[in-house]
DNA sequence: CTTGCAAAGTTGGGAAAACAAACCCTCACC
DNA sequence: GGTGAGGGTTTGTTTTCCCAACTTTGCAAG
């Protein structure tokens, strides 16, 4: 999707091609959850069958998602996440944790993620190295490849 | 855009509504850094021109991004982003880190973000409450609203 | 044994987006 | 007064999306 022709070498947009096509970060969802049969998908996501059908297709096929047979006679398939898929949660739960924030400032989240240190998951992105909190101020873009123009950092 | 009529609440989904779309991603990307010009982001993103319009339009009533005007005479608008917008910035940091491990396996990052401390960004979703790694082993959803069927965890 | 139902898709046709290229408008500069 | 930049809009074509209906395989009941 994003981007056949991105005119920059950029990760972000490669991940974009992969899953940011309409429905396919709802698929995760439903899977990560366990809800890896194709009807449960239709019917919790409601996307079309046929669409859903090719972003099935597209995740098996990006090594994301992985069809395994739960029964022989009718043959009947589920969809499962693989490492690499399991490795996507972490978009799920920054996404839901700013659509919690800022879409339902005055509502009560309609999912609660429970972390197993016991308390609501409240996930926070932070620095490998230091261990503190990644804020926009305290980051600086360092392109390693041609085809990045910067305006520098702008202060809001 | 993802699910007009998702059939589940879902803070996932309706961040995805805003911000899911073609694009919309990569402008905010571009808008980070700092390239909030109409042409700079034609040029960056490679998007058709109506499209984007379309695309600033939505991000501007969404109060993800602002319209500014940087010069007077002639009348020039430069996109930024809100504190809203900023803070969809774990979002794409998450997306990055998965694609340039699960993307670029043996090639070097094409983009490298450094942190005020001192070193390359590598960032990682951890718990507020107990400040620990977030795996998809040690989560728990607890749906809070009806509308939800789990089928339990699943151990891949 | 044949009707009914479930799961997991596939097919066909119409509606909505995306795309590319050209065009427009305002100003600045030469 | 011609050229060019910036920030879009317009037009016509190509892709997707969407929906409903259909297919296939098997089990189970009547």
């Amino acid at each position: 999707m994003a981007a056949t022709k991105d005119p920059r070498p950029c990760s972000i947009a490669d991940a974009l091609a992969l899953v940011g096509e309409k429905y396919s970060l709802l698929v995760l969802r439903e899977v990560c959850l366990g809800n890896g049969r194709f009807d449960q998908l239709v019917r919790n996501i409601g996307a079309p069958r046929d669409v859903l059908a090719a972003r099935l297709r597209r995740l098996v096929e990006a090594g994301i998602l992985t069809k395994r047979l739960y029964s022989e006679r009718p043959q009947r398939f589920e969809y499962r996440a693989t490492q690499a898929g399991l490795e996507l949660e972490p978009v799920l739960t920054t996404l839901r944790e700013w659509g919690d924030r800022h879409l339902r400032k005055d509502t009560d989240p309609p999912m609660v993620v429970e972390h197993s240190c016991g308390s609501r998951l409240v996930s926070v992105v932070t620095c490998q190295a230091c261990g503190g909190t990644v804020r926009h101020e305290d980051l600086t873009a360092r392109p390693q490849a041609p085809g990045w123009t910067l305006s520098g950092p702008v202060t809001t």
